[in-house]
DNA sequence: AAGAAATGCAACCGCATAGTT
DNA sequence: AAACTATGCGGTTGCATTTCT
């Protein structure tokens, strides 16, 4: 089956929308609301296709509309939730008042990507670095110091490109919101988690990662969206000892993938891979100890030890 | 001052998916 | 269940502006 186009393409205005347009789309959708965007286009009498127009109005004639000067709160957040979410531009927008995907995701391109290059550039040598100490280390037979030198530099795990420090990030945040979810703590609207034992100082500490990027009980279950999968009696181990919680973490099935469609394999946090530490040898035996203590691990933030 | 190159941003395109008939 | 429509999303393009030479 051909699949119909949007509209009809011939004869419709394109490029720059002028200020007539766009006061004729501002009083349409005043009058008739949003949506229906075909009828907008053709009952307004505007020239152009239903895309057009709702992106026009989506992007620039919506009330609210931020213009530029994107904060550094701003930026923060877009990068902490980009690190998150990946390119998911649209969920982004959606923590950000007033902000539409396309500026953040032109923002991103133009300003951030350029920032996060630098500090990548930065972070490969000092993986190479790393890399030969642990390569050092372990033909020396000493693993303590190879340990210690990952410890130090938790965030530089798989550098020298930007997805894989943003993996491994995500795979922290989204472990500590399942360890939270499955040890029977609940999330209340404001983005909140109660512990069934009460919320005190130790549940608050390790809360911030979660209230610091504004994320509310559905933006919770969304990312964490196959949680049940991570529950014990699902999980089977790596033959190579190594776990992925999202089998790599692709922008499309991390969030769109039905829990059928997620392995075995896929359902564990990968952790460190090249340290053999005493636990995983452990978890040899029992794989899902590797989880478990992990996950107890980030519940006490504890995760070092 | 002028042309070239780089940059930023608005808009377009194709695909995916939810909803409707 | 299949066909179709409407909408949303992310990637890409193209143009206007700015900066550099």
């Amino acid at each position: 089956m051909v699949r119909r186009p949007c509209c009809e393409k011939e004869g419709m205005n394109k490029g720059a929308w002028s200020a007539e347009e766009d006061e004729i789309l501002i009083n349409y959708v005043q009058i008739h609301g949003e949506g229906k965007w075909r009828s907008v286009a053709h009952n307004a009498g505007l020239n152009r296709c239903a895309k057009s127009c709702r992106l026009r109005w989506l992007n620039y004639l919506r009330p609210g509309i931020k213009r530029g000067g994107i904060t550094k709160d701003e930026e923060d957040l877009i990068i902490r939730l980009h690190r998150l979410l990946g390119n998911r531009w649209a969920l982004i927008a959606g923590r950000l008042p007033g902000r539409t995907d396309n500026e953040i995701k032109n923002y991103w391109k133009t300003i951030l990507a350029k920032k996060c290059e630098s500090f990548s550039l930065q972070s490969c040598a000092r993986k190479s670095n790393r890399e030969e100490e642990v390569l050092h280390c372990r033909n020396h037979g000493s693993k303590n110091n190879s340990d210690q030198v990952i410890a130090d530099q938790p965030s530089v795990a798989g550098v020298c490109g930007i997805p894989n420090l943003i993996q491994e990030e995500k795979h922290c945040l989204v472990e500590k919101s399942i360890g939270l979810i499955s040890n029977g703590c609940s999330i209340d609207n404001h983005g909140m988690f109660s512990s069934p034992l009460g919320r005190d100082e130790g549940d608050e500490g390790h809360l911030s990662f979660l209230t610091s990027i504004d994320v509310d009980k559905d933006f919770i279950m969304e990312v964490a969206g196959s949680e049940t999968q991570l529950l014990p009696g699902n999980e089977t181990a790596h033959e190579d000892n190594s776990y992925d919680i999202f089998g790599g973490f692709d922008n499309k099935t991390a969030m769109s993938s039905s829990p059928s469609d997620i392995t075995s394999d896929d359902q564990v946090v990968e952790i460190e891979t090249e340290t053999e530490t005493e636990t995983e040898v452990m978890c040899d035996q029992q794989p899902w100890l590797h989880v478990e203590l992990k996950k107890l691990a980030s519940f006490l933030d504890l995760e070092d030890e």
